[in-house]
DNA sequence: TATAAATGTGTCACAGTGACACTATATTAG
DNA sequence: CTAATATAGTGTCACTGTGACACATTTATA
């Protein structure tokens, strides 16, 4: 605490220990799932805990690009959808003492990663109902909460389920990963609706083969963004 | 980078430099205004920035106490409305070096800070139109757009802008308030249905003088939650 | 006493969703 | 070939919450 200069010295307060995880949700298997990773250091070395780690100051130009960067070490790809979740933080947290974490909210098709996924132990999709039933590093556990009741809040007003799906999708399997999402069923009709005045896809030419009539398929036009409805589902 | 050991060096990368700021707004005369204190210390001194600071990890058990401890330090008061909006970072948005700022949203009543404020220079409240032509420290100009916007969108699906009114409020003054922080009219009849489907007001006994008829007196209840509605206000 | 100003109510129109019957088109079993 | 089954897609009415706006109520003021 120099009273001698005006100027700023970097070190006059301790600065907290601070990294980026991300929560990459999935749907597959019509189960919710999340991408975890078995620690290989302390702390919690052994349990699971989210993808994630320090900002590289000499290279990352902002958290996004930190949260892009481990995500990409783990799946080799980009997720199709990432925001800001929260920060979280706290004296006890993190046993090496006051921590925050940046978290961030993710979602991709399962295909897209599966087949890498599937080479590596340490990194796995885990079913959102059987977090509980396993050892879960820091504060992930409540972490993994938040970012679901996020995407549930989501799906009733936004179209970003469509992130957990392949390029081409038809409106059954939309239907199909929203319910997986929230719990419940919705119809049809409704979820057409909203594709249809949403504006933010466009069909294809070629239907596809889904157990009885052939489906119409579709996807995301070209640099739009996600629509937000003024109304939530509900049922 | 050692390869001796497999624990963890506190070291072993550089830290970020963090922060935590707030975006306080309250509505006065009939406009939006934020609290903006202007800074005593480089960098960017003499410019107008948001209220915060460094974490002190020795005695703030979380980030929110750290807003909230800052946010005291300039209004002596605690805010009525306070929850996290986002972490900004990059590498060049301060001169120091790669930066993360952690940003609350808060809201007060006017009257609950104004005394204090007055008596005091380096802080003020700065009505939201005039910021562009201000000089602000920092990207703070954008994250005061971005907490405008969010507190928009919330005012037209829940009932935070009450936290910008004293204890007791009349319809007629909740109205205007949504209206100053929406930029739109909203129709007086939605904004009383709104308020006895929340279920979360309770009447006062005695009625107030507003230039007419004598108004409704309403308070929230104690310990109840925001309510989101499932619909936005348009118009 | 009339007028203005704000509060508060009644009610119809409108839009988006829920519900559900109905049609369309594919596969499969016999 | 036909019928049964499965999924895709449509038509339409009921329901709910908001928008619009006329109307009634209560106060201050000229």
């Amino acid at each position: 605490m120099s009273m001698m200069t005006n100027s700023y010295d970097i070190n006059e307060f301790k600065n907290p220990l601070f990294t980026v995880d991300s929560v990459l949700f999935t749907v597959k298997d019509d189960a919710l799932k999340v991408l975890m990773v078995k620690r290989a250091n302390e702390p919690f070395i052994g349990s699971w805990g989210l993808p994630g780690g320090f900002v590289d100051v000499d290279s990352d130009t902002t958290t996004d690009v930190t949260a892009l960067r481990k995500l990409e070490e783990k799946t080799s790809v980009a997720p199709q959808y990432l925001e800001q979740l929260q920060a979280f933080s706290g004296i006890d947290r993190d046993p090496r003492g006051f921590s925050v974490t940046l978290v961030y909210f993710a979602l991709i098709a399962a295909q897209e990663v599966s087949s890498h996924i599937e080479t590596i132990d340490d990194v796995q999709w885990i079913d959102i109902d059987k977090i509980d039933s396993l050892s879960i590093a820091f504060d992930h556990k409540v972490i993994i909460e938040q970012a679901k009741e996020r995407l549930q809040q989501k799906a009733l007003y936004s179209m970003v389920p469509v992130y957990c799906l392949p390029e081409y999708f038809t409106v059954g399997q939309l239907k199909s990963v929203i319910e997986t999402i929230i719990g419940k069923t919705i119809q049809r009709k409704s979820l057409i609706r909203r594709i249809e005045s949403a504006d933010m896809f466009e069909t294809s030419d070629e239907k596809v083969k889904s157990g009885g009539r052939l489906a119409q398929q579709y996807k995301v036009k070209a640099g739009v963004d996600i629509v937000n409805f003024e109304r939530n589902l509900s049922t």
